[in-house]
DNA sequence: AACTATTTTAAATGTTCATTTAAGAAAGTT
DNA sequence: AACTTTCTTAAATGAACATTTAAAATAGTT
């Protein structure tokens, strides 16, 4: 059966190398060759392993599933809505600005989202899911129970797309916009706003405003 | 010198139909071949007019700049500056569901913005400052004096960041999030949520709350 | 009608990729 | 060492496009 151990190393490289490759270009943008060669591989090992370019974006999304981590789901729980809401939105950001497994994951996941390219629906939804009844359910506590559901998603959307626009632009417009360059501290001062300007955004809609 | 009067009517039916397909697929999944069949040309025509697709492309967006109307930057005078902003999202939503001219160059303007290619740095900037600085304005107002420049470049991005990813996301994902098919007054719908909830953010960092 | 500048056309060319092929090298097994 | 899988490689193939070419058609001028 199995006969040589080493195979499988260079496979795992290929898989790295496409990880990076696809979330800095996007699916169509990324050639074969640029992913062989960071990893040190022949064009035809990406067919030899995988079948596919298609198959290859697959799998990559399903090994960055695998190791990314998925914060804001559970250190959330114990703190006031209003505290819950500023670390979700904190650990939302600080995701895709991390180096490591987590936040190649992220970009990868926002390429797919500015540059769709439909082969991976599965994962799309077990993953978006979960994130999103967590924040609704933040929404709603902070906002009351005599509002509509609609409402309710209308905040999520404020919310969500305030943060993933930021996360979306190109660094150098980003840095045209506010007037200064883009740096971790930064980033988190942009949490900061989002958060705060999110909270008084939500309790607008609030019937019972405390 | 010139004597035929037909030749540049097929001119302006390529520039048009590529205005079409660039803002529906973006420079680089456009193809010449379907501009030029839509404007029922041969695709050597492209060259002959224009030389190049990406001249094309250049073209194409100038003349389309010419042809919109630039709204939200003159109706607005008159009202309180919180019906100022109102008028502002909704004019900036608007003008990107638009049919005809508008509409068309709109989402050419998003295509680019998801999509750069690079190609329209000159025109890029003579159109986003004119409009930038009305809101940003309009948002000093609002929040008053006593407040750094960044937090009103903070709040600016917070705004155009909202109307900017429902536009820009795909009809399919938005419907999704939203749990009811897109239409004319869902948007509007959305864009005095976003005015409120925006308003409301404002004046979280205004210094005298009122 | 003959002439000339324009415009249109079908087919050729060239480029950039993904994918395949078939031959060769390496590793493990007997 | 001979043998058999498993990997690797350079080169071939093929598809999708943009771009060029050179010949044909058309419109306006004389």
């Amino acid at each position: 059966m199995s006969r040589r151990a080493d195979g499988k190393e260079k496979r795992s490289r290929i898989l790295a190398s496409a990880c990076e490759v696809f979330a800095e270009k996007g699916y169509y943008a990324a050639t074969v060759a640029d992913i062989c060669q960071r990893a040190g591989a022949n064009v035809a090992a990406v067919n030899y392993y995988f079948t596919d370019k298609s198959t290859l974006y697959i799998e990559t999304w399903q090994q960055a599933y695998k190791q990314c981590s998925r914060p804001g789901l559970t250190e959330i729980a114990g703190s006031s809505p209003e505290e819950q809401l500023r670390i979700y939105i904190h650990s939302l950001i600080k995701n895709f600005s991390e180096q490591g497994a987590s936040g190649q994951f992220a970009r990868l996941y926002l390429m797919e989202l500015t540059n769709p390219t439909g082969l991976i629906h599965n994962l799309w939804h077990e993953l978006i899911e979960p994130r999103r009844k967590v924040l609704l359910e933040i929404i709603s506590k902070i906002i009351g129970a005599e509002v509509t559901a609609e409402t309710v998603l209308f905040c999520e959307m404020s919310i969500v797309n305030q943060c993933r626009t930021l996360l979306t632009v190109r660094r150098n417009d980003l840095e045209y916009l506010l007037a200064q360059p883009l740096s971790v501290e930064l980033l988190e001062q942009l949490a900061d706003h989002i958060a705060t300007f999110s909270l008084a955004g939500i309790k607008a809609f609030s019937k019972n405003r405390n």
